[in-house]
Parts: C-alpha cells; structure tokens; sequence
DNA sequence: CACAGCATCCCCTTTTGGGGGGATGCAGCA
DNA sequence: TGCTGCATCCCCCCAAAAGGGGATGCTGTG
C-alpha cells in the first residue's frame, strides 16, 4: 500500500517544496500539508496518514507538541522531524515525544525520500551530527556515573542511596554512619559537582 | 593524516575479511588486529590507533568492557560495534562504554567503510534496526514518565525548572506568579508521580 | 613531619513537604 | 442553565529536611 503523507511547515516556500519533491516519489501519496500544528491536530487524523514530516519551530503550538498529540489519535503514525535545530534538548524532546528520526534541513534534499524509505523499514534515519548527539546522550549518562568528577567512593555511595530517593537520615542509617556525616559527604558532593541542591545532583548524575 | 585502524574479532576468516576489506581503502590504514580483547588492550596503545572495529562476542573479555579499557588509555579512539546481536541490551551497554557506531555483521560489506569515514566526520553510523532501538529507549523513557501519569502543562513546566535546579522561589520569579503558588503545583506533581521528594521527582522525570 | 584526602560529627539558617483553606476561570455534561 | 471537574493562582502554620560553614581524627605520602 502506498504511504500517505503529511507535511507541516509553517514556511509556505519550503512546505510546497517539500510537498513537490515527495510527490515527485511514486512511492508515496502526499496527502495533506499544514502551516501551523494546531491546523494539523484539526485535520491530519481524517487523513489517516501513516507518516509526517514535520518542522520543530512552527509558530503557537511547538512541532514537539504536535508530535505528542498526533500520536494520541494517530499511534501508528510515524514522524520524521525537519528542523534547523541541532541542540541537544530538541532532539531529545522530540524522540521522546514519539519521532522515529530527525534531519537536519540542511539534507534534506539528498536524504528525505531515502529517510522516509527508511523509516518505512523499521530504520532511525537522522542527520550525522544528530545521531552522534544521540549517541552521546548515553556516554555522558555513563560518564557521570563513574568517571566524570573524582568523588570518593563514600561519596558516590551516598549519592547512588540519594538518586534512589532516600532521604539523608535513610541513607545514614542505611550505612550506619550519622546524620550529619551523611551531611557533610552530601555538601562535599556538591562542591565537587558545583551545585547547590539534590535536584541539580542528581540531574549530573543522571546526564552529565 | 590518515587514521589508523585496528581490528578486534576472534574468528579469524572474518578478522582477515576485514582487514582486507579496509586495507584496500587508501583512506585509512590497518595498524593492528587482533582475536582478543586481552591482546588488544596489551598492545594496541601502542599503536595509537584512532579508530577500532569491535567485535562484541569475544572470548574471555568482552567487546564492551574492551571499549571501556581501551578509551582509558586512548580517550580519543573511535570504535565501531561490530556484531551479529541486535538485543538492546548490548547495543545500550555499547554505546555507554564509549562505541561511536553500531553495525551488523549483515550489513558490513556494504558499510563499513562509508561507516568509518562518518565517524571520523563526527557522525555515530548505525544499522537501521540499532538505530531504532536507540531512538525507542527516548520513547520508552517517555513513556514511563509521562504516558503513566497525566501532569498539566504548568507543572510539567514548573518540573522542568526544578530539574533544571532552580529552588521554588526562583521558579517563581521566572514564572512570574507566587511562590506558594509554585509550592502548590509542585505538591501536586508530588503527588501524581506518587513520590515524596524534588530528588525523587526528578529521577522519574529523567529516567521514568 | 607537614600536608592532602577522606570519613566522621556538631551548630545555625533557609528551604521543603504536608497539612489545611479559598478564589478564579474554563470546558464538558446533565 | 447550573453543576462538576480541573487547572491555575494565592495564603497560613509547622515540623522536618536540606544547605553552609566549621571542626576533629585517621590515613597515607612526599
């Protein structure tokens, strides 16, 4: 069955681009295209369309969002996102609202219908610099976990007991030490993190 | 400067396939190979490769914790995965330990070479289906953190500035609202993550 | 020995978390 | 239409937890 195609763009110059190079594919069947998310929400469900290729930065509703509430009426639908962003938190916000790959539009003329193709395929197609960001993701959630910062290995203990919810009198009396030692490990974690709260801890702990 | 490669696989008809197969490429320049994790942490500093291709499946040693001993000594060195699994275990634990690229073994004549010269470009190769694992861990973390509980966008928002270490009071300031105000949304995250503690809250909201 | 790094413990102030209440506006539904 | 639920906003009290800073002893090592 030919793949049905939506696009949203909110730039009309670079939507009836898109539009004309997927339609030039026989492959698949570009059926809807849209200028804003909420226009998408609006319409795109009627469509049933088994994929979308869509930009970050749209005007109101974020493309991120709009891939989240697809997803709730469309679970199915599958999301290429195309975007003049490479920061990291983009990235990791779309693939966490439901993309299945990410191109640059810079590309985007060489690689969208292979990338679309891949999809189709079961693949992740995004732009190199994309994939080695990904990529990274988990190296500094490994990094930080062991050899980022010099704690001492009471040190790391502790904060291990900290990410894991406990609270500084729990952690104490899980190591059998007191209160206030669990404190003062607790301050110097901080200062070697440079810190100054659990939350931020945990977050360098967790990611870098 | 041509990089320098080095080759870790045990089976030896596919380490000399390999060897081969990069050799005739100009661009770069076999320096090592070798069927053994061990071997290959003993005398490939030595070398000073900047690149690898690893196997996973390696007698005694695995390719995993090679990547990891390997990038001690050699924190700039490359490594492409090389394997015939595709569970995500590995692929995760791979890419945590340092690897740069994910191939299967499948898909090696075709790639490797096109594989390698991404790396060097600061690109992070994979098969398709790998990289559909990896773009899946984002959504499955997702899934756990959000799909599981339904925060409103004002506390998903307020949750975002908590992870980011703000204290409430700053929360509030950046808001612009009060800071009981933001101690009231926040109880109610509290409540809806079913945790107890910001340090609890911000490990679900990272990792579900 | 002097010194650095680590683990331990204590005091003081600020911030949180757990209870309450109460008000507004908005969407959906009987 | 009025009702209900939900999100948003604000306020109070109080006890617990967390953060800052200071201090002691113990172990290595130059």
């Amino acid at each position: 069955m030919t793949p049905r195609v939506i696009v949203v763009e909110d730039d009309r110059g670079v939507r009836e681009n898109l539009v004309s190079l997927l339609a030039a594919d026989g492959r698949l069947k570009v059926v809807g295209s849209f200028g804003t998310a909420e226009d998408a929400l609006k319409k795109a469900p009627a469509l049933h369309p088994d994929l979308a290729v869509m930009d970050i930065n749209l005007p109101g509703l974020s493309g991120i969002d709009c891939i989240a509430r697809l997803k709730d009426t469309l679970p199915h639908l599958q999301v290429l996102i195309l975007t003049v962003y490479e920061d990291g938190d983009n990235v990791f916000r779309a693939l966490k609202a439901g993309a299945s790959g990410y191109l640059v539009k810079r590309d985007i003329s060489e690689r969208l219908l292979s990338a679309l193709q891949e999809i189709r395929e079961g693949g992740a197609p995004m732009s190199c610099h994309i994939a080695r960001q990904v990529v990274q993701f988990f190296h500094r959630s490994e990094a930080a976990a062991t050899n980022s910062v010099a704690l001492s290995p009471r040190e790391r203990e502790i904060l291990d007991l900290l990410v894991k919810g406990m609270i500084l009198k729990e952690a104490a009396d899980h190591l059998g030490i007191g209160f206030e030692t669990v404190r003062t490990h607790v301050n110097h974690i901080y200062q070697k993190l440079h810190v100054r709260s659990r939350a931020e801890a945990v977050v360098k702990y967790l990611r870098g």
